[in-house]
DNA sequence: CGGCGAATTGACGGACGTCAACTGCTGTGG
DNA sequence: CCACAGCAGTTGACGTCCGTCAATTCGCCG
């Protein structure tokens, strides 16, 4: 698939290649691709090594992990989200399993290429620098949620933080699966259903993928969100408007717990 | 205390100043304090913002974070490693509390600078890039270790892993007291305590913080280690001899889980 | 209409956290 | 030199959280 103009623009807005100058923006776009794929088509698998750089640029993609015939989601991206930058720096196997959940618009830059750039244009390089440096920062908050709470607390300021990103809204739109979910918050499908039900006693209503959070403040009391933890306005987004963050459609860049 | 020559030639060799160029490198320097701490004393608290980027020349410097009146140990460091890297690097509050464990000797790097000149020396900045990405990993690895493995088998692992850096002894040295390993595994000292109970019967026979695995084999078929998860031979070692693998006393690195 | 998968619920067992008591070591002070 | 306090570590008892297995319901799509 071409590369349209439309693209290339939208691909120019992008923290990391915006800090690009503009010969190492066409050098890099020169070997890329830009490809549609299916849902549910596994971009690569842990282990392999990698040759290029991910960028989602619409459709969502969901990194997991392997370990003894169990799996674990590690992250749910939606558009404008770049993955596996970090091997891609050390040219090194990839840690995590890349698929996609919805058909997908992806574009694909040489790693190699990336590389070499990052080394003649240091307005470049740091720019990378900062996008893995809040990739880090995603997952130091992971850590936290995963050892410090328990079940109940996870889901309880997931909730919490995806009510602040669909805009404080009072019924709030699960964006996936259940058992996709609980995989994100490290727990089986069953699992959730309870934490979903032990909820309801703090003003939590399910209804399908429409949950109702009728009595915040008591939520919030369970949950003490923290803002070292919770990432109501992730460290990707610095450096960019503040225009994702005030309507639904337009929001993710990475859901991790 | 003033920084040494000795001690400027040990930091010259670090793998991500190494690839600064020289002018470069009498900057960082600069405004660069070299200090020693006690034992135990905070060097940062979470939420504090960053001023400085810390690298560990001596002693041993634990991370960790808290929450709800909880604490969990996220990392312990040996010497020759930076900390708050991606907090300097977007110039954001630090997600972890680091202190020292024992007298530490820690060069403080201004961040300011550390940002200026990242901008002007590509070759710098990809260095950083490639330590930050090097971190990254090792989160990743840590959060599948805490996802998918159980108890019991992080233990298991994290043996084998020091058994490997320790030279392939059959007794090895636990480098810290057995709680901090147990909040660096996830775990409270009592759980410790009995999982390596019940690794007895995989021939784990513990005395005090010498551990002797007297059959490698068997614990092996228990701990299912991997080289997507477990750090034998960590990232950020990438680009050094062997040198540091080769004997105990010079290891370390990063110790995540 | 039938079948498949997601979601829920119940029953059960195992893993893990908490509380308490006890041991052994170490450093301190009488 | 010994008594004692303090802390790390261990062990036991207990309760809770969580994973597993099974059965059921529901909605969606062929």
């Amino acid at each position: 698939m071409p590369i349209k103009e439309a693209d290339l623009e939208r691909i120019r807005e992008l923290p990391f290649l915006k800090a690009a100058g503009e010969d190492t923006f066409r050098r890099l776009i020169q070997g890329a691709f830009l490809q549609r794929f299916p849902a549910s088509t596994t971009l690569l698998t842990e282990g392999d090594s990698v040759d290029f750089l991910y960028i989602l640029l619409g459709g969502s993609v969901e990194l997991s992990g392997t370990w003894n015939d169990k799996e674990t989601i590690l992250a749910l991206l939606g558009p404008l989200s770049t993955f596996i930058l970090a091997a891609v720096v050390l040219d090194a196997q990839a840690l995590m399993s890349a698929a996609t959940r919805d058909r997908s618009d992806i574009l694909m830059i040489s790693g190699e290429t990336l590389r070499r750039e990052m080394r003649e244009d240091a307005g470049f390089g740091f720019a990378v620098s900062q996008e893995l440096a809040g990739c880090y920062r995603g997952l130091v908050r992971s850590i936290k949620s995963q050892k410090l709470r328990g079940g109940i607390e996870r889901l309880a300021n997931y909730l919490i933080t995806q009510q602040v990103r669909q805009g404080d809204v009072e019924t709030i739109t699960l964006p996936h699966e259940k058992r996709v979910l609980a995989s994100l918050l490290g727990m089986t499908p069953e699992n959730l259903s309870r934490a979903f039900a032990n909820l309801a006693d703090y003003g939590v209503v399910v209804n399908g993928p429409l949950v109702t959070i009728s009595r915040p403040v008591v939520l919030s009391r369970l949950a003490k969100p923290d803002a070292l933890i919770d990432n109501h306005a992730p460290d990707a987004m610095r450096g960019r408007g503040k225009a994702m963050f005030e309507a639904w459609p337009n929001q993710p860049q990475q859901m991790t717990v």
